[in-house]
DNA sequence: GTCTATATCCAGATAGAC
DNA sequence: GTCTATCTGGATATAGAC
């Protein structure tokens, strides 16, 4: 049962691209691992740029909508502001490479050629859940983006501990990432 | 006065990697860039993954020898925390190109590459410091690993933050940022 | 140590049959 | 849509003169 080959071009990539990095990575070696000829990588995606860009995009849906399917409507903005954080690291924990790759990314030149309204599109339900949580006066009054620097790179940190210890390990911790994230935004 | 080529190639090599990734800078581009012909460059790196890893060595040692140079030897330890973080944020600011790529190796698989001992060396004093400073009771009996990687990531992401800024407006989120961080390392 | 010239290889990408 | 075969450029790295 042959899977959607984009989606294995993609599986490969991911694999292939956190262990090796872009540069040590040759689309043959993609298309091999993946199962499919050079010719069909080359006919999903028009250049390997492309196909890092699109596998970043499509990792981060992913994130976006395993976030929004934990949320409900009528949860707190405090409920919610703890779901996101802690089910971030709990993905982060359960998707290691997909994480990583977020962060290559992210701290790669790449980052740059992904167009703004992607990225735009990708933060703005959690800003707008930070500043949701100010008008109401559940956290300090803090710049919103620093609000969300600061979350993304504490659930980072918490999230490269964790991983380092023992799955049944590692609960007391997060929960703990969180509470302190918690003091440091509210009074 | 022609610099010392080795740290042109370096300076050239860093700007490049920054804008443009591994991937996408050709050796011949450092060395045209640098100044020198592309058989100079591999007189003095045997091949281009050396160069990036002893670029990354060479960076992050300006960045210990720089803090070092803020912590005196009779400082408290609460004086030579605060000190380490905030010329953390402040060098960072002043060199973002280097920061960037401390960043861009630490989340790439040239990290892997680089040798335990270095990578040991780089944090063993930081690491010593915050036990002296849990010895003391100053801070919570958190895991040392972990309160290492709340600072480097709170680090990051108030620099990533501050650097948005107008060059007049950072010292006040600096500073806000550390006592977030201190307040969650302390009871 | 530095350069020019060049070897060698393999990457990304294409053409065209099926 | 998928493959095989192949092109072409350019990448890393070397040889050897100066």
């Amino acid at each position: 049962m042959p899977m959607d080959k984009q989606q294995q071009i993609f599986d490969s990539a991911l694999k292939l691209f956190v262990e090796f990095g872009f540069h040590g990575t040759p689309t043959s070696k993609i298309a091999k691992e993946a199962g499919v000829s050079n010719g069909t990588l080359f006919h999903y995606f028009g250049t390997k740029e492309e196909l890092i860009k699109e596998l970043y995009v499509a990792v981060k849906e992913e994130l976006n909508r395993f976030l929004a399917s934990k949320i409900k409507a009528n949860d707190s903005v405090e409920i919610k502001l703890k779901k996101v954080y802690l089910y971030s690291v709990y993905w982060a924990l359960e998707h290691q490479e997909k994480f990583h790759y977020i962060q290559q990314i992210h701290f790669s030149p790449h980052i740059s050629q992904i167009s703004e309204s992607v990225l735009h599109d990708q933060v703005q339900t959690h800003l707008a859940l930070i500043d949701e949580a100010k008008a109401q006066n559940i956290i300090k009054n803090l710049p919103t983006d620093l609000v969300y620097m600061l979350a993304m790179s504490q659930i980072t940190g918490i999230y490269n501990y964790a991983a380092t210890l023992a799955v049944n390990k590692r609960k007391p911790v997060i929960d703990t990432g969180y509470s302190m994230f918690w003091d440091m935004i509210t009074e």
